[in-house]
DNA sequence: ATGGCTACGATCCGTAGA
C-alpha cells in the first residue's frame, strides 16, 4: 500500500502533472495540499477517471486540502476539532483500519510575525487533535506540508537558515511535540541519502542547485510504523515544465495482516 | 545586495507562499 503527500500549489494548474504522476507512481492514497480551488470547481470527474475518489475541503485562492483514494473514504472530517480556523488546512478520512489525516500547516511568514504566532497556535491545536485521534485509531497516518524542516540535515544551508521561519527552535519544538505523541517520521525510519529535500524555491534556480528544505512529511503511528517498508521523495515531477515547488513524498506499507511472523 | 519565481485576483500591482 502506497500513501503519498504532495503540495501541488494550485490543483487547476497542476492537474495534468497530478494525473500523470498518479498513473506513473500508482499510489493508493494521496494527501494533496494547496488546492487553491473551491469545492464546486474541484475536478472530481477527472480524478475519478484516473481511478481515485476524493474527499475535499477547498477554498478560493488559498489553502485547500484533499485526500484521494482508490478505495472508499469513510468518516470524513475537516479542520481541527475545537480550533476555529478560516483556512481549509485539515481533512481526515478512514480507509478500513487506517485513519489518514491530510494537513497543510501554516507557513508562518517570518519569526515574530502575527502569522508566526498563528502557526505556533495552530501546531498546539494540531497536537491535541492528533492525541485524540491516536487514542481512537491505532493505525494513523498524518501526511502533508508541515512547513517545518525538523533538523539541520533537512536544510540545504543550515547556516543561512539559522533561526529563520521553518527551522526556528519553537517550530522544531512543535514538531517534536508531535513525535512525542508516538508518531514517527517515516522518512527517518530508513537509511537515506544526504541532501534529500521536498521543496525548492522557484527563485535563484533553487532546484538546479538542490537548495531545498525537507518540509513535507508522512508521520505514522507506532502500529503503522511496523508495516512501513520505505519512504522516498519523488523528484521527477519537480523537473517538469511549470512544476509545483514541492515534490511528492511517498511511503510504502506491507499489506501484512498477521500479528506475528 | 533581503532581491531573485509562481499563482491568484484584482489590474498593469499587491498578497502570499517558503
Amino acid at each position: 500500500m502506497k500513501l503519498a503527500t504532495w503540495n501541488v500549489n494550485s490543483l487547476r494548474v497542476r492537474l495534468p502533472h497530478l494525473t500523470d504522476w498518479l498513473a506513473q507512481a500508482q499510489p493508493d492514497i494521496v494527501c494533496v495540499q494547496e488546492l487553491k480551488c473551491e469545492d464546486a470547481k474541484f475536478p472530481r470527474a477527472e480524478l475519478e477517471a484516473a481511478g481515485y475518489q476524493s474527499a475535499i475541503s477547498g477554498q478560493k485562492t488559498y489553502n485547500g486540502v484533499a485526500i484521494l483514494s482508490r478505495s472508499a473514504l469513510l468518516d470524513v472530517s475537516t479542520g481541527i476539532a475545537g480550533f476555529q480556523d478560516e483556512h481549509k488546512r485539515v481533512i481526515a478520512a478512514t480507509l478500513g483500519e487506517l485513519r489518514v489525516i491530510c494537513v497543510y500547516c501554516p507557513n508562518g511568514q517570518a519569526v515574530g510575525s502575527e502569522k508566526y504566532a498563528y502557526k505556533l497556535r495552530w501546531f498546539a491545536a494540531l497536537k491535541e487533535y492528533l492525541a485524540a485521534e491516536l487514542s481512537r485509531h491505532p493505525g494513523l497516518a498524518v501526511a502533508g506540508d508541515f512547513n517545518v524542516a525538523p533538523e539541520d540535515r533537512d536544510v540545504h544551508d543550515p547556516k543561512a537558515w539559522e533561526g529563520q521561519v521553518h527551522v526556528s527552535e519553537a517550530e522544531r519544538s512543535a514538531w517534536r511535540a508531535l513525535l512525542a505523541l508516538g508518531l514517527k517520521d517515516s522518512f527517518r525510519l530508513f537509511e537515506q541519502p544526504e541532501k534529500i529535500y521536498s521543496w525548492w524555491d522557484y527563485r535563484m534556480m533553487g532546484f538546479r542547485r538542490n537548495a531545498g528544505l525537507r518540509i513535507d512529511h508522512v508521520l505514522v503511528s507506532a502500529e503503522l510504523a511496523k508495516r512501513c517498508t520505505a519512504c522516498k521523495v519523488d523528484k521527477a515531477p519537480r523537473k517538469l515544465e511549470r512544476p509545483s515547488d514541492h515534490a511528492p513524498v511517498i511511503a510504502d506499507f506491507a499489506e501484512d495482516q498477521s500479528i506475528s511472523a
